[in-house]
DNA sequence: GATGAATGAGGCTTCATTCAT
DNA sequence: TATGAATGAAGCCTCATTCAT
């Protein structure tokens, strides 16, 4: 009910679990982190294992839907794609903490239901990407290829970007990185189709 | 000495670590496995940390020794794409155990210099990766992109596609996958460029 | 908070501590002396060795406190040092366990902040008869010597003797020893000065 | 039979023990120390307490000897009593390693037959002294005092003092020293007899 | 005689979870 | 609702000892 405390126990377990992966945190951080005592954890979430899981759900339907709102737009297929590397990437610096559970935390020892519900919302992000892939297939901008797949590989290949930008953005101006993400996924790696 | 006890060893603690994770691995289940006590583990590497990062850059070693030779022809840069393709996705199957390790256990409450010496590993094959690409470039196969980036955004793109098959491999066949890859990095997403 | 708990902990410490000494002493059966859990002992001190300085420390004073108070009258000092052997004796029989661990239990091995801490409480004693007999000497009944290194020494023929007699009292009247102590104590081991 | 091989891992063995007291010394360590494999030391001797009981005794065995041998001489009483100070002192600051086991490292934790054995050599000591006492006191030089007891207080006496010039040295003259602990055993704290 | 690889019992410590308040 | 003291299972690691060579 006071939807105030559960909300600062996620942002703690968010922050927690981000810098230390799932098994590495513990309640007790989470809990001086949260401002609360240990015991209230309990009081909010069954365990440790239920608590990553929402953790990791909530804060990735927020980052989903922050996605899918700026993609809304009627724009020309390449637009949407140079907008969803945009974001992508934006949103990955944004919630780094969070990206790097989902995509570096699926290591097992977690509950096998909470594995599954993260793995959920992967394939709902996969699927969203698939999504917008169908719609320019259908309209012909896209080649004719299984998008679920392309998807995939596409998420891998922006989110190995994105972490190797986060690690040395020094060396790297944003927008460059935008293009060549782009250029490389609309266009592939070869100089000229012919 | 005997190196067959080592590697015995080896090939235990990698099979346990890429079931288990590096922090749900215990030392009992390597040993037993192993067939060995576990004393015998500490006699040999100093400690799990250890013993994690010889398994991973030994066997890393091997899987980037195989691929550089099954690439070492002078064939077509194309053809010499389509061949990282095939050998990546073969690799990844047959040392899936390995790949796993590697790709997603990069959590940190893993010893630093341990978690750099792997890094290492991903970077020798990463830059491995952007010399196959540098040489197709200068021979004027190849856009003018950062081959660095242009190679982490492959193996981000193929890792995962290759993962997703792993899960999935009863609903796609392995050389309509391996043409999709192609397909993709070489040409792109987009349905004809100009 | 739970003052009685505590107490009871370092209590079963000391007797477990003096009668194997630190290195032997194991924390299962501290906790089993003290009718706790295991966890208990690390819910209530860091480590064994800071519950080891604890049980020292606390105990030190405690009996220098009383050694303190049983000097505190105003007595000639032959009288006064008359006391000192006899409390020092009655207080070492008393606390027999922790007497042996601070005199005897001065290994290394131990984290070396606990040794220093233990170092400071052996010096509180020392300092507090190197005291004594600055206040003798102030009065004219003491000879002119170094009277910390005169505590140093008294210090050790007390221990040595007192931790004898612990070992043999059923050959040996107190009050015999008692009397011996102070001989050679006040007039050394010469039959006759002058 | 190889004496020089018995006498280098003694000679080891003592400089480990006495720096890590017996409990935190490691055969591993006293074999490289004595450049012998580990297997060696359980060869020429039964096991860890055999090790440690053989290094005290034939340590101590030598040093009580040249105590023994430099009080030879037939001067008188307060002459050798300044003697034995004298003599206590320079062998315990030359032999230091060994000392502190000895009159620091009584715990409990070694085998009990070992433990018997080094008290026999510590017992040898005080009777030794108390020897030295009975005959001057023989010769009327003495107070009419138990020996024994009077022996076994020096002992803890000095030890106590050297213990505390070897920390010391360098804030205290070995001559002064010395001077202060024959006069308070010679005649006592007090200021005049009369 | 000598070696050192191998062993495994046993120690310290961590931490998710519980429950009386 | 909320707390935090207490728990105890389970993990990593050490090291004296053994034994095949």
């Amino acid at each position: 009910m006071p939807v105030i405390k559960r909300k600062k126990i996620l942002e703690a377990a968010a922050t927690v679990f981000s810098q230390k992966g799932f098994h590495q945190a513990r309640m007790d951080e989470i809990a001086k982190e949260a401002g609360v005592a240990k015991g209230t954890l309990y009081y909010n979430f069954s365990g440790k294992s239920k608590l990553f899981a929402a953790t990791v759900t909530e804060g990735m339907e927020k980052i989903i839907g922050q996605v899918e709102k700026e993609l809304e737009s009627d724009l020309p297929f390449k637009e949407h794609l140079r907008k969803l590397i945009r974001s992508n990437l934006s949103l990955y610096l944004k919630y780094s903490d969070l990206s790097k559970i989902v995509f570096n935390e699926l290591t097992s020892g977690i509950d096998n239901d909470v594995l599954e519900e993260i793995e959920k919302v992967r394939l709902r992000y996969i699927d969203f990407i698939a999504d917008l892939l169908r719609q320019g297939r259908e309209r012909g901008y896209l080649k004719e290829i299984d998008t679920r797949l392309a998807a995939v590989g596409i998420v891998g290949f922006l989110d190995n970007l994105c972490n190797y930008y986060l690690k040395n953005h020094e060396m790297l101006d944003q927008e460059t990185l935008i293009d060549i993400m782009f250029s490389i996924l609309s266009s592939g790696l070869l100089a000229h189709e012919g």
